[in-house]
DNA sequence: ATGTTC
């Protein structure tokens, strides 16, 4: 107590990563880059961490009296939503669940836009559209909602493989007093991994070419309009995963309850040890916002899992997946021997629906770590406890760029 | 990440 948050934290640099997970020696030179820029506190490596262009993924950063939009990316807002249905494991199939599903591309039905539009995060986001203070327009944003994207986002369907026991017991709620997740081992759950689309990336080009990667100095004028911004990238991503979740509910026929909604990437205002200062999440899961999901690869599960209370040294950060292990890049050449067919189906049964051939191989299950390293890693650090274990049954990720 | 981009 009273010691200062380095003295705390020992060393300004933290990676939480067991011998069993593979971490990238350049990864671990970005992290370390990262923290030596000016005002920067502490930085932290969750099990997930990766390279990225210049910053690493799969981090969290504390900075005291500046903040860093450059850090945070485009994808502001990005993060995964957990969806129960009302649909039987027993009763479904990869392939039952493909047929009904069919293609889900392209804008948002009208009448789901019309549902969402009716929505105060909408709202929100659109009088700051018509005002002119963000980047895109009210029809960009339409056109956007309820669209998955590219990349590592995808919409994919779920059973319970497994729940683990309570060690408290089985009384209702955690340790720390948050509410226990009802979750149904017969049930086929709907994970949403998505983010603010165009928006976010907009907001940080204007971003860049305006103040380039230095910081902003809290309550700037600079600094206030970022943050406006962001906060409404984080509601029209937030609103996004939902849509997405609302156009798969109904095209399955399906009822589904929303179970958490949690971002992974932004920056926040926040106190850590005592310290009044900027939170930076680039890739890393609140620790702090309830129970979380730290999903696989397409091809492994994915955990549902509690966040210990009083354990702020991560800075209140978890990974936010498995983590990527080959560069994009790499991939056609590593996974040569394959055909995209075979790339459709998973070791766990699981069908992957993706008509773009290039983002197949890019998002292989071989292209990334072992989730079960990288959750083991923080259950061991004694940052989380597990509550369930998820078994993919179909991923959807996006489909072909429409051609010609 | 991307109403991407040379």
């Amino acid at each position: 107590m009273g010691n200062s948050l380095q003295a705390n934290l020992r060393d300004k640099v933290r990676v939480f990563a067991n011998q069993q997970v593979w971490l990238e020696a350049n990864a671990v030179a970005q992290l370390h880059t990262t923290a030596q820029l000016p005002h920067m506190h502490a930085a932290v490596g969750l099990p997930d961490l990766h390279a990225g262009r210049g910053y690493p993924i799969g981090a969290a950063f504390f900075s005291i009296g500046h903040f860093y939009p450059a850090l945070v990316g485009g994808d502001i807002g990005c993060g995964m939503a957990l969806w129960r249905t009302d649909l039987k494991a027993h009763k479904t199939s990869p392939a039952k669940l493909e047929k009904r599903l069919g293609s889900q591309e392209g804008p948002l039905p009208e009448a789901l836009l019309h549902e969402a539009q009716a929505q105060a995060s909408w709202r929100a986001v659109q009088a700051l559209a018509d005002a002119g203070a963000l980047p895109s327009t009210t029809a960009m944003l339409e056109g956007s909602l309820g669209t998955i994207g590219g990349g590592n986002h995808f919409a994919e369907l779920l059973a319970c493989d497994r729940l683990y026991p309570d060690p408290a017991n089985g009384d209702e709620g955690s340790a720390d007093g948050a509410p226990a997740l009802a979750l149904d081992p017969r049930g086929v759950y709907l994970l949403v991994h998505s983010g603010s689309r165009g928006l976010g990336g907009a907001i940080l080009r204007e971003h860049v070419q305006a103040h380039g990667h230095a910081g902003l100095r809290a309550g700037s004028a600079a600094a206030q309009d970022y943050l406006r911004q962001h906060d409404a990238a984080l509601a029209y991503a937030q609103l996004n995963r939902a849509c997405i979740a609302q156009r798969f509910l109904r095209a399955l026929r399906a009822e589904g309850e929303l179970l958490l909604d949690v971002s992974h990437n932004h920056v926040h205002a926040a106190c850590i040890d005592g310290l009044p200062g900027y939170l930076h999440r680039k890739g890393a899961t609140p620790a702090d916002a309830g129970p979380v999901v730290i999903p696989g690869s397409r091809g492994d599960y994915s955990y549902v899992v509690q966040p210990v209370a009083g354990r702020h040294e991560a800075l209140d950060s978890l990974a936010h997946g498995a983590g990527r292990k080959w560069a994009r890049s790499d991939c056609a050449g590593r996974l040569a021997r394959f055909h995209a067919d075979d790339l459709r189906k998973t070791r766990l049964g699981s069908a992957v629906v993706c008509s773009d051939k290039e983002l197949l191989f890019e998002e292989a299950p071989q292209a990334y770590k072992e989730v079960d390293a990288v959750v083991a890693s923080l259950v061991e650090a004694g940052l989380i406890r597990l509550l369930a274990r998820l078994r993919p049954l179909l991923t959807y990720k996006k489909g072909a760029a429409p051609c010609c």
